[in-house]
DNA sequence: AGAATACGCAACATCAATGTTGCAACTACG
DNA sequence: CGTAGTTGCAACATTGATGTTGCGTATTCT
């Protein structure tokens, strides 16, 4: 299945440094190449430590920390930079213009396609920092807001719970993400808006 | 809706300890606190410490290192525990032999009653002893012979796929036991089975 | 080329969690 | 009742991760 359009991957720049100058393009590449690293390392291991993750990105683990103070803020900068990547590619699909059942198929593609390369990132939804958690709860209402137009549409049934929707799309989504053997990320949002639209069970079956 | 049988609750023994001498009744108590604490305390914070978990069973944390050598020893013992539980709760709702949509049912209840009290420990399936990758890996088995059961018997679709439909299956059995309104297990089942079955779609809708 | 910036390296300081030991007081159990 | 087992407490040892600093070298940028 082809989607109707792409999510745009373009290289997205790095929130600038709190201290307010800007970095280096070298700097950069090598902030980059952390947070990178720190996803691959921390998702393998979520106690993965700075050393670990340092190793990962091919530098010391004093340049680590001289970019980011404490690990904490490690693990901030990268909810923060997936955040954003999380809300772009759910903002690209126009979950709220496009028609549902479209907007559906193209959200799921383009989540799962961030949230196979930032997973680790993605799962620190709980962080402390205030902004990720807003971003997190707007998309939330985003997608509510997406599955009642479904509902409104006739692609849901009129009797289902869209909280739980939600939470078992999101559970779909997670689960696809995990699968080891990269199909392309169309075949698994296919698999993922079936499996939460149809269900595995037989259309007619003589339920108790 | 009233299931068949219920689950036996009954009270587990502990393992005996690898020691071989066995234990007087007020350390058996002790232990059951101090695991009954851990699970309560890291399904909260996974990297609570210690001293954290002792304070929640309300012994010293030296008692807790008596009885557990290593912080891994207690975090084996409590899958271990767990993985006893988990065993017992499939079993007796007899995967295996029951109508395919009962076992459905009366598995899941039984699954949820038992992973909404021990969830830490059951997402513990990683663990390095091998005996409770052994059991995770015979339940994973008997689930998937279930649904196949069920599909032969026409209560799944032909074409699905067993694998990913029992990922499915326990991501929902998860997502139900996430539920903090603790309604009751069999209500629940019931939410789990029917998503799992029919999906949040409509019966009949103009797919694209 | 020159100034500013970034990096690797080595060394050090800190700290929290873990794990250990000894002893006195208490409790289960025969 | 007496013994063996259990617990709390205080004190200590260890360790691994974290975070810091200084300096020489390398890179970027203008």
């Amino acid at each position: 299945m082809t989607l109707p359009y792409a999510f745009p991957m373009k290289t997205q720049r790095l929130p600038a440094p709190a201290g307010g100058r800007p970095l280096r393009a070298d700097a950069e590449r090598t902030m980059r190449a952390i947070l990178e690293a720190a996803e691959r390392t921390l998702s393998r291991d979520p106690a993965a430590t700075m050393e670990q993750i340092a190793e990962a990105a091919g530098v010391a683990r004093t340049t680590v920390h001289r970019r980011f103070a404490t690990r904490d803020a490690l693990i901030d900068a990268l909810a923060v930079w997936a955040t954003q990547r999380f809300a772009a590619a759910v903002d690209s699909a126009h979950p709220d213009t496009a028609p549902p059942l479209v907007a559906l198929y193209q959200t799921t593609a383009n989540v799962l396609s961030v949230k196979i390369s930032w997973g680790f990132a993605m799962s620190q939804a709980s962080s402390a920092n205030p902004e990720v958690a807003r971003v997190y709860s707007e998309i939330r209402d985003t997608c509510e807001r997406l599955l009642r137009r479904a509902r409104e549409a006739g692609v849901l049934r009129t009797d289902v719970d869209i909280p739980w929707t939600r939470r078992v799309y999101y559970a779909l989504i997670h689960e696809a993400a995990q699968s080891r053997d990269d199909q392309d990320t169309d075949a698994l949002a296919t698999l993922v808006v079936d499996t939460l639209l149809r269900g595995a069970g037989a259309p007619h079956p003589d339920r108790l």
